[in-house]
RNA sequence: GCCACCGUAGCUCAGCCCGGCUAGAGCGCCGGCCUUGUAAGGUAAAGCAGGAGAGCCGGUGGUCGCGGGUUCGAAUCCCGCCGGUGGCUCCA
């Protein structure tokens, strides 16, 4: 039963992976050996692992436990990601009482109770998930070395960190910026998506503002849609609010005063009058585009909160504006700007066909107004006309434009000519803080930023790239474009944990800016403990002398008190590991951290340690759904361990898909692969008697040497899936198919090859199932560790093509004779094959090679001359076969095969499957004419009685 | 909206790059091996009725999302559409 085996695996993956441990073999020192350096992105511990985290470190180790059996000194590390707010900010949820957290961590996750209320505390939560995390990848038998382990808040990790960003600083990759942010004007402090209600993203967008003009100073309308300026024919106030007359830029600017209280946190203004909407209703404004006086109109569907509280009424292009003004009973024209292929003025047309019945539904047509213009509208030739004679001129070019165009066109005009600026607003508001208040746009000045938009930046990072290996080869258009598409990327928060910024100590260096090169501090990280270093001692020389080999060691070994020749050893190990061969990751942190991760390595480290590759995998779903906290499907990796056993986990999460594709994982496929294991340990352990040496065996010897050639290249191109398919389903198949075919002889499977092909069979299972592979390998009397063996190698000379090619076309034989069965009316007793003789052969093999290069049936009989009607009937029959031949069978015509022999030999095989007397002839003239049968080469006839 | 990837058996996926193999694999499903009962005094079970955890043997299963086009030939190349997933900056 699966279950009994599940059992037996956890037990023995606790037993090999301490002994592992104890015998310290994945802790890796330089040696004379090569190295092969592999790492993963480490994980952030605010929760602990599920299914879901597994698969990059699987993948990960698989590829590590291949490249160690190929003799590679390989080293394999791992460290904790402590910096940023979601450690914090998760932990104040818990001291909060947060319900569906705790009741995540209590219920799926299975954390005592008692430990819950000490999750309040940020450290506390980091170092209880970094220790489940650190369960949950031994229980996964992941082959690291835990002494190199740190996490980002050690301070000797820091000194890196502070030396990293004097070097970036250095360079110039550094600068000062302002940079709106999503903030709550209540704690003063920025709100990413984790501090808001229902996790909601502050998306933060630009209006235009366009000054009209009136008496009391200008009305800033707020559009997204600029180039529309043009039909204006009124202004819209909101009726519900107060506006503030407001000093920006020295003009004086008339908002709504709850605008005007979201706006000072972006803009520097001042009040110094208020009005009523009534006041501003008894003037007119003047659209400084068109010169065209307006009325200000008041309308409740204007939000008093959004932007500035002021907005321009263009019926042809907004329906809104088309749908009250028409209520209004206003004469105002309608002034169509943009046209399509069918209409003018679509906000017009759509609000007269659709007949709104509120402002939801005038919402959805502004929506599709919107998008049409936006894809499809170009502006009117005739726009210029409307435009004030002075700026005729200038915005001559705009007519005719696609909208995209045009917008860009008038803005950047507006902004020029200070008609108007642009602001920011959040574009998917309202987004409240946990607090309960509403979120703002505030501007942060001086905020830092590291320039991936510097273009020789950009460049050498490219470089880079175009060097190094990307698996799959698809996801390597994607680094393209996100290196391209990266600007200036704030680096720094003013919360959270982390590092300071060492020449800004209120700015800590914020989380994906402080784990771009940390893969070369693992490189040392097991040295700084073991000579117990202190931070103070690791200076920027130190780093610069170890990371770069800048500066002398005997000076920096006086100015920090380390010895020389550790310092000169750290140096040495450094160099021995770096650069880095493969990193590991999924598909998320592409246009983020792993782009980081190329910047900066081009940034600080010299072209031959730039990294040399990169593989991306999938992600997991589990039963066809993505796990997440609303749907309570999270399946917590150790529990899946538990439930499975670590082994079927492994291939589970790892092999059953290719790299790239998202894996399903389901209950029945982790308990088919639990049964194809168990097989496998049958197989292998079971004891074989025989000691014939004959077909069947050099038979499975070939396959067998095949198989690890075809698996060796697959492990090679980290095709996981296709390697394990054929370790642990085909190779299954063929060792069955040997039996059958000793057993068709009356005799027993010979034991010693069994035994030399389940020992080096087990060494191909290893990287996937390390734990049953060492108990295999125990078993089978070794004292060794499988997983540091050496993976196997083939044996061209035991490969024998002829041999393998017979076998199928045995197999093509029964298989055609089974189709004849289907159809065979009565209990049949006796099946006679009649071969064709050597002779057509020949006949087959000019016919493939007629087809092949494309020829047709005449060629083929010009070529042959058939002497009689006979004979060219069958070579018009054979004509046809060869067109649905399978290229295997094809190929072994290329060989001199004896089909008569061939079957002859195996008329004993054949008997045992089809259970079935069966004989085999050569074919005549009499056959021909006894049973009105024909044979063909490859193809003999088949009777049934 | 834009970009990327995907749509093949009941399910999970190969095959597509580079057109031609009978479109494959695993799981599932069905049948058999197994088992219980059933004839006249006993024995025997073809058939019939029922039971089966695994295993083994055999079998079943597909308008290749839809519509056009290129070609002697299209799951594969091209175009359009429909459906799904992910990304689109300060979030780890």
């Amino acid at each position: 039963m699966s279950q009994d085996f599940i059992s037996m695996l956890n037990e023995i993956s606790e037993k090999w992976q301490r002994k592992w441990e104890e015998s310290r073999i994945f802790e890796r020192n330089p040696e004379e050996r090569q190295k092969f350096y592999t790492t993963v992105a480490f994980p952030y511990p605010n929760s602990p692992f599920h299914l879901g985290h597994g698969r990059t470190y699987t993948t990960c180790d698989i590829y590590a436990r291949y490249k160690r059996m190929q003799g590679y000194n390989v080293l394999f590390p791992m460290g904790f990601h402590y910096t940023g707010t979601p450690i914090v900010t998760m932990a104040d949820d818990v001291a909060k009482g947060d319900k569906e957290l705790i009741e995540i961590f209590e219920k799926i996750y299975e954390i005592p109770s008692s430990v819950i209320p000490k999750l309040s505390d940020p450290l506390f939560m980091a170092n209880y998930f970094k220790e489940e995390i650190k369960k949950a990848m031994k229980e996964l038998g992941l082959s690291i070395d835990w002494r190199r382990e740190f996490t980002t808040i050690d301070p000797e990790f820091s000194s890196f960190i502070v030396w990293q960003f004097n070097k970036l600083q250095s360079m110039g990759y550094v600068v000062k910026d302002t940079h709106p942010v999503g903030w709550c004007p209540v704690h003063n402090l920025p709100v990413g998506m984790h501090d808001t209600k229902g996790d909601v993203e502050p998306e933060i967008g630009q209006y235009v503002l366009i000054y009209f003009e009136t008496p009391f100073g200008y009305l800033p309308i707020a559009t997204l849609r600029p180039e529309t300026v043009f039909g204006a024919v009124a202004v819209w106030i909101s009726p519900k609010d107060k506006y503030s007359v407001v000093e920006v830029d020295g003009k004086r600017l008339i908002l709504s005063k709850k605008a005007s209280f979201r706006l000072s946190f972006q803009l520097d203004l001042k009040e110094v009058q208020e009005l009523t909407s009534e006041e501003l209703q008894k003037v007119k404004a003047v659209n400084p585009i068109t010169g065209r006086e307006v009325p200000i109109i008041p309308a409740d569907f204007v939000d008093p909160t959004l932007a500035t509280g002021v907005v321009m009424s263009v019926p042809a292009h907004a329906p809104f504006d088309y749908y009250y003004l028409k209520k209004s009973k206003l004469e105002l024209p309608i002034v169509p700007v943009v046209k399509l292929d069918n209409t003018d003025a679509m906000a017009r047309d759509v609000v007269e066909k659709e007949n709104p019945k509120s402002d939801a539904d005038l919402k959805k047509l502004t929506e599709l107004v919107y998008r049409t213009e936006y894809n499809k509208g170009k502006m009117r030739e005739d726009v210029v006309d409307l435009v004030k004679p002075e700026y005729r001129e200038e915005l001559k070019e705009i007519a005719g434009k696609p909208v995209p165009e045009a917008r860009k066109i008038i803005t950047d005009f507006v902004v020029k000519k200070k008609l108007g600026k642009q602001i920011y607003e959040i574009m998917n508001k309202p987004v409240y803080c946990r607090c309960g208040n509403e979120v703002v746009v505030k501007i942060l000045k001086d905020q830092w930023f590291l320039d991936y938009g510097n273009p020789e930046w950009k460049a050498k990072t490219k470089k880079l790239l175009s060097k190094m290996r990307v698996i799959p080869p698809e996801v390597r258009k994607d680094f393209e474009y996100a290196i391209d598409w990266l600007e200036k990327r704030a680096c720094a928060r003013t919360r959270g944990l982390g590092t300071p910024l060492p020449w800004d100590k209120k700015w800590i260096i914020e989380s994906l800016s402080d784990s771009t090169i940390y893969m070369a501090y693992y490189t040392i990280a097991h040295k700084i403990k073991q000579h117990k270093l202190h931070a103070s001692q690791l200076t920027l020389d130190f780093w610069d002398y170890v990371m770069l080999g800048r500066g002398n060691p005997e000076e920096i070994s006086k100015s920090t008190g380390i010895d020389k020749s550790v310092i000169e050893d750290m140096r040495r190990e450094f160099l021995y590991w770096y650069p880095l061969d493969v990193r590991h990751s999924g598909p998320d942190l592409i246009p983020n951290h792993l782009s980081f991760f190329l910047f900066n390595h081009s940034a600080i480290f010299p072209e031959e340690l730039w990294p040399k590759g990169l593989a991306i995998n999938g992600f997991i779903l589990y039963e066809g759904k993505k796990m997440s906290k609303s749907l309570r499907n999270i399946l917590p990796l150790r529990k899946a361990i538990r439930m499975y056993g670590a082994d079927v986990i492994r291939i589970a999460l790892a092999c059953t898909v290719d790299l790239g594709s998202d894996a399903n994982f389901t209950d029945v496929g982790a308990k088919a692969i639990a049964d194809a294991l168990r097989r496998f340990y049958e197989i292998v352990t079971a004891h074989y008697s025989g000691d014939v040496m004959g077909k069947p065996e050099r038979w499975l010897l070939s396959k067998f040497n095949n198989l690890v050639k075809e698996v060796t290249a697959e492990m090679g191109e980290l095709d996981l899936r296709g390697a394990l398919n054929k370790v642990l389903y085909e190779m299954t198949s063929n060792v069955n198919e040997y039996f059958e075919m000793v057993r068709a002889e009356g005799r027993e499977p010979n034991g010693k090859v069994m035994k030399r092909i389940g020992l080096e069979w087990t060494k191909l299972l290893s990287p996937f199932a390390p734990h049953l592979a060492e108990e295999i390998w125990h078993k089978l009397g070794n004292e060794t560790f499988v997983s540091l063996e050496k993976w196997p190698t083939y044996n061209e000379a035991e490969i024998d093509v002829k041999l393998e090619l017979e076998h199928e076309f045995v197999e093509q034989v029964i298989g055609d004779v089974r189709s004849i069965l289907n159809v065979f009316k009565g209990t049949p007793t006796q099946v006679m094959i009649f071969a064709a003789g050597k002779g057509e052969m020949e006949k087959l093999r000019k016919a493939i090679e007629v087809t092949s290069s494309g020829g047709t049936l005449k060629n083929l009989m010009d070529q042959l001359r058939p002497s009689s009607k006979e004979e060219a009937r069958t070579l018009q029959k054979i004509y046809q076969m060869v067109i649905s031949m399978p290229e295997t069978i094809k190929k072994m015509a290329s060989y001199d095969i004896d089909e008569y022999q061939v079957l002859k030999e195996n008329a004993r095989y054949i008997e045992h499957k089809l259970g079935l007397n069966v004989t085999v002839e050569q074919f005549d003239e009499n056959v021909r004419a006894r049973y009105n049968k024909e044979a063909l080469p490859l193809r003999p006839a088949i009777v049934v009685q």
